[in-house]
DNA sequence: GTGCTTTCGCTACGGGTCGTAGCGTAATAC
DNA sequence: GTATTACGCTACGACCCGTAGCGAAAGCAC
């Protein structure tokens, strides 16, 4: 077992290939069995390590869940396809195509429903998760504007309120289409979809 | 305790004012404890039932609280505001009021969730608070077109396929607005928002 | 190498919830 | 009245939780 040295910090170190099993055995349990039913004790055995391993590096089902999914979301990437419509159209199929894996959609919306009740779960989503899918919007909206398909914003609060909303609009409507609606986020959807929100994006704009 | 007679059923009947009692004691549980610390004994202690009456009436925890939330999309219904644009904020509105509400976000996010991996579980859900959803949409197109503000369909495939689109960025929308954001889908946003989804479709329409 | 420190795997435990079975009683239809 | 069904209650084995305690292992400082 290949392991890391912390810095100033003596002793045994914590097996970095352990914290991978772990999350892997969540993804896959997540997959066989669903939210509800994963239990601790069972993942402690999928990835080969004790239950009190497990307990002392997560403080719950909820955080590991979290972590588990979030490793799911490096993929994400912004392509260049040369315009902005396209652009969108790629990040929202990728987006789509995460969502699309059983164990990010029984993950990820489990673990937002209990962060109406958990701020600092909340937090930790809106870290490793929902942040790391912003940035593809800031990006994209800067190559626009070197392309120069935008204006450069002159209201930087404004600014900032249609990034959200942005962002809102893509990824709620993908969840919704994918989780609730259960229909794949396929080519023809996200087309459809991005058309109608660019056009609005561009007529809603003073 | 009043009863209905399910005719041509013989024996006592089921108390309705148990079911009713079993619900609401759910939802309380539900903004108290949240899904995943909810009992199903604690809920029947709640209200005033046996374990086993509870039992007999729901499979388990996943189908109650579907009922449990179900009951307070009852309220939802279009208003007449005048034009297109200012009735559908009305909607919107509405679904962001219901949604701000604890045991809704708690219960409805979590069983959509539990839904991904039970084809049974998300008919219910589709059934008894989705499709309801999905009249206002079809009814507020048909005021519109009354209103001269749409053309009527020509293609009936392509309307279904624009209801569902509309339908996923709305209900998506609030909810990502609402859950994941953790920000208020208030007047402004609802407003911003409206502005966009019905220039796009203004636009994007052929 | 020798200590020192921290993690690891393992076992065991009390506490809680699950979902069901059994039984006597209450409420309605005929 | 009689048949039939729902109800409240108790009890039960099964499972999972989260923690404690132990000896062994793995790295660091010297």
């Amino acid at each position: 077992m290949q392991s890391r040295t912390p810095a100033g910090h003596a002793g045994r170190p914590r097996s970095a290939a352990a914290d991978a099993a772990i999350l892997a055995a969540t993804r896959a349990a997540l997959v066989e069995l669903g939210w509800s039913k994963l239990t601790l004790g069972d993942v402690a055995l999928r990835a080969g390590v004790a239950k009190t391993t497990l307990y002392r590096r997560w403080a719950g089902k909820n955080e590991l869940v979290v972590d588990a999914v979030a490793e799911l979301f490096d993929e994400l990437a912004l392509p260049d396809r040369g315009s902005l419509a396209a652009d969108i159209e790629g990040v929202v199929l990728q987006f789509a195509a995460i969502l699309a894996r059983p164990e990010a959609r029984n993950g990820l919306m489990a673990v937002v429903a209990e962060a109406t009740r958990d701020d600092a779960l909340r937090e930790r989503i809106r870290a490793s998760i929902v942040d790391r899918q912003k940035r593809l919007v800031l990006a994209g909206r800067a190559r626009a504007q070197a392309r120069g398909e935008l204006p450069p914003e002159s209201d930087a609060g404004e600014a900032a309120r249609t990034v959200d909303l942005i962002f809102d609009m893509v990824a709620g409507a993908v969840v919704h289409r994918t989780l609730v609606s259960a229909e794949p986020a396929d080519e023809e959807w996200v087309h459809g979809f991005t058309r109608v929100l660019l056009s609005g994006l561009a007529a809603a704009a003073p």
